[in-house]
DNA sequence: CTTATCGTCGAAATCGTTTTCGTTAATCAA
DNA sequence: TTGATTAACGAAAACGATTTCGACGATAAG
């Protein structure tokens, strides 16, 4: 009961594997009569060519390979979706490997991947990721990629992004409108552009509305995790009590102010307004709800993919391909915490 | 630039292809000396053998597919973690599908796996999956097949998997010996032997402390949402005011009614206490953080690829492998919502 | 000196597809 | 009738690694 090969539907119809191949593939060289009779054979039984041996010829593999930060991760997960749905659509599979925030890890990912032969790479930068030789090497091996999310303005490749800094803007500006004056922000780490533009946006505003920026009201999340929220919701709570609302680099630093602002009794929007970024299914659990900019990241996902099979189908006609950077919509998400 | 072949180091040290795949696997027929450059210079210049042209000939893809009823989801995230981590070491590449909880896309994801030759198949059964006959069909085509969360009791498949039943009735016992004596079930669908297994153990926690077992008690979560949990806190609140307090077959629902007893003005856990399974990482976030039942799926899931592997050795050695069946151990998580 | 043994190495077949380049027979133009 | 064209099919050579089976020279045994 092992998977058929051509030559099992060459002898059952009494053919040559080589026109069994060629109806198959529609070649012009076959008559109409033999392409149907092999096609409908092939369709009985449940016939597809060995994606392994056709690798050898083609030098296609079928296959993509997706780099993300991190695994366990709302939006990653939903970029990932959408990756996966246009990838199935085209017949390619996904081999998903994680980066894990890790500079040393994400070079070896990128490694293994190349040596997997992966038709093209979509991927997004960790955090911690300084230099960009491995992923300027991808291109330079010829393997079409693109960086989503995470990306790097040093490297010549296709991107799908969200206008960071319009979004933070626009948030902040959000506050700044409801009457917050003393307006704190969680940053992300230093490198990555995103957090770095959402930190501009954030400038931004407050300088629109000729609100004081102070140094002492930014604080760095460099995990940006909840308890980093946490910890800095309680900072503020002490050391700067004038602050009257927090714009967060992402939900899960918000979510963890909000908790400890909950456990102080401190009143969501009332004393102090939180916003998030990204809007994870969690900040709509949360008590109150968290307002946040939603980040469509099944539709990146999905760019993604798009941006990737455009490039591979010009390169096999030998043509040329100008890097692409596609801006995904944003959307503010007004609930109760602001 | 591209990939280097054997045919490549062959010309390069002089010698045979033969020879210098053999030296590089260790043949006993060729001399330490020559072993040693093939495999200096293998090194100095990065060499993998092809994966695809190793396939052709030995069988092996070197690939395992993983299907997960939801890709964006903590614990499964969590338990590939776990594969992709174990499968890394033993040199696999891990194939990720989802079955987005639906039978018909099951079936076909299965599909994609044995068209794809993959090495072995580790897999979570949807919700809606009524019949096992596309998982039999795996074995029947001698691919090693590990189940893992859920399960079938009707595959003769290697398993990991919690003891839902003992897990359940700990959660459930824990309510009652802090004074609740009316509490409700949340419990999940109809198919699946855990959401069974939870059930179960409710009852069983119920009868050993002599307390009543109410059908009308008991709520169906067919999708297992936080709108589900919302919902029936409602319907909870409005025609069952005696109750207590409430055990949830998942994180999700017990989070969906702990917001509308929020929204409710309902002290959790003084006025009904609510309890959650999974752990979550959302479950530590909300307010009251809440108590639920910790399930590891990291070791879930390496235990999963390490039962996979196993059986690969000896379906190679020709041996007979007897499905294994691995408990792995729960733990009751209190915090502040019981 | 002949035969057997051993230590090293390579030629060649194989995996299943793709694709180039013939080959054959039938058809057409002259 | 002859030569040229066309339609339909197949033989065979890749792709890159693995593995069987010899081959060869050198040594040991008889």
């Amino acid at each position: 009961m092992k998977n058929l090969t051509l030559k099992d539907i060459a002898t059952a119809l009494d053919l040559s594997i080589t026109t069994v191949s060629k109806a198959l593939k529609d070649y012009p060289d076959v008559s109409t009569n033999t392409k149907k009779k092999v096609k409908a054979y092939a369709k009985e039984v449940n016939f597809t060519p060995n994606a392994y041996a056709a690798y050898l010829r083609t030098q296609e593999s079928k296959m993509i390979g997706v780099i993300i930060p991190q695994l366990n991760h709302y939006f990653f997960s939903n970029v990932l979706k959408g990756i996966m749905n246009a990838a199935e659509e085209e017949g390619y599979m996904v081999i998903i490997l994680s980066s894990e925030e890790s500079y040393e890890l994400e070079k070896k990912q990128v490694d293994r991947l190349m040596k997997q032969n992966v038709d093209g790479i979509l991927m997004s930068i960790a955090d911690s990721t300084h230099d960009t030789e491995h992923i300027d090497n991808i291109s330079k091996q010829n393997i079409p990629l693109v960086l989503f999310d995470k990306y790097s303005k040093l490297s010549e490749c296709s991107s799908v992004i969200i206008n960071d800094q319009n979004a933070a803007f626009t948030a902040v500006e959000h506050l700044i409108k409801s009457g917050r004056k003393n307006i704190a922000h969680l940053r992300g780490p230093l490198f990555p552009q995103n957090s770095i533009d959402r930190f501009l946006g954030y400038r931004k505003a407050l300088e629109k509305h000729q609100l004081p920026y102070k140094k002492e009201w930014v604080f760095t999340c460099h995990d940006i995790t909840s308890d980093e929220g946490y910890t800095y919701a309680k900072d503020i709570l002490d050391k700067h009590p004038e602050i009257d609302a927090i714009f967060a680099v992402a939900d899960m630093p918000a979510i963890g102010a909000i908790k400890y602002f909950n456990e102080q009794n401190i009143s969501i929007p009332e004393q102090i307004a939180v916003m998030g970024f990204s809007n994870w299914k969690i900040s709509g659990l949360v008590t109150p709800a968290l307002s946040t900019v939603n980040q469509p990241g099944e539709t990146m996902g999905r760019k993604a993919f798009e941006l990737f099979y455009e490039e591979l189908q010009l390169r096999k006609k030998g043509e040329k391909f100008a890097p692409k950077i596609i801006e995904v919509e944003t959307s503010l998400v007004v609930r109760d915490s602001t």
